[in-house]
DNA sequence: TCCTACGATGGACTCAATCCAAGTCAAGAT
DNA sequence: ATCTTGACTTGGATTGAGTCCATCGTAGGA
């Protein structure tokens, strides 16, 4: 984490205490906060953070490439730290869960020249879905061999 | 299209105009129009049909299972009728430019069971990024070989 | 310590989408 | 053909996510 400040600070990132709390507050594995979650677990830091300036230092460690957006549902981007591992996301279709995965193989690998229309393809997004295993034994009944209606 | 509507009638889907213009106007191949770009084309068709009933027609489309909600970018969700061919997108990063891809194989194989943290994992979507052939031209010099501060 | 350009603030604003109460109408019943 | 009714549509208000901007504050170099 420390090595991040430092290096943004080598980049000419001017270093603020809310900055800093913004990357703090973005430090771990399988992160994946909004911007307002960001700004509520910075105000317990600094109480007086605005979400303007989260939604700033969140844009410019996107920019700066030590932050990944991610848009697993149609709401709120998410800001996932683990920028440097290339990976892709599992999402469980229940309760929303984010886990970083990593397929085997080259994903651009599977798209055939002839799927390309020409396109210079550089990047791929991958998002699998899925019941979590929390939330399958939420869905199935405990015994499913047994049809509830012989029963009781 | 008129198949659609008639199937539509057969599951119990009350057949309005509004609802009606709303589906003609997804018709067709590489179509992913946002809800407001809907509304547009349907008003040319039906003046006085209002944002809130092409949305509800929209949500019944995806709920019916014969439209796609996709997410490209962080902004408007596109609607794709071509549900019923499995298909990934193909964006393109300049001018957000969309194409339905099949790419080789079952993109779900490729996640190995150690990958799925106990998931019962049952759908992925795939986006593919990269310049489309216009937006490449654009961007490359016509010459790329030639250093421009040499010419002229 | 002082300067100043860059960063932070918060309130207004935009855009996408949803909600809701009241009015309308598709389609089965008569 | 007309009636009836519950489902559908309307448009204005509202919510949620994110951006903009004028003003104030401060990090870090001189």
């Amino acid at each position: 984490m420390s090595d991040l400040l430092e290096r943004l600070r080598g980049r000419g990132w001017r270093l603020t205490s809310q900055r800093r709390v913004v990357a703090e507050v973005l430090d771990g594995e399988h992160v994946h906060l909004t911007a307002d979650e960001v700004h509520a677990r910075a105000t317990l830091r600094l109480p007086e953070i605005s979400r303007a300036t989260v939604y700033n230092a969140l844009g410019e460690l996107v920019a700066l490439g030590e932050v990944v957006e991610v848009t697993t549902d149609g709401r709120a981007k998410r800001y996932d730290p683990n920028a440097h591992r290339p990976h892709q996301h599992l999402v469980c279709s229940g309760c929303g869960l984010i886990r970083d995965v990593h397929p085997d193989g080259d994903p651009l690998a599977v798209l055939p020249a002839a799927q390309r229309f020409g396109f210079a393809v550089s990047e791929v997004e991958i998002t699998y879905r899925g019941l979590c295993p929390a939330c399958a034994r939420a869905v199935l009944p405990p015994t499913p061999s047994i049809d509830p209606g012989t029963v009781g």
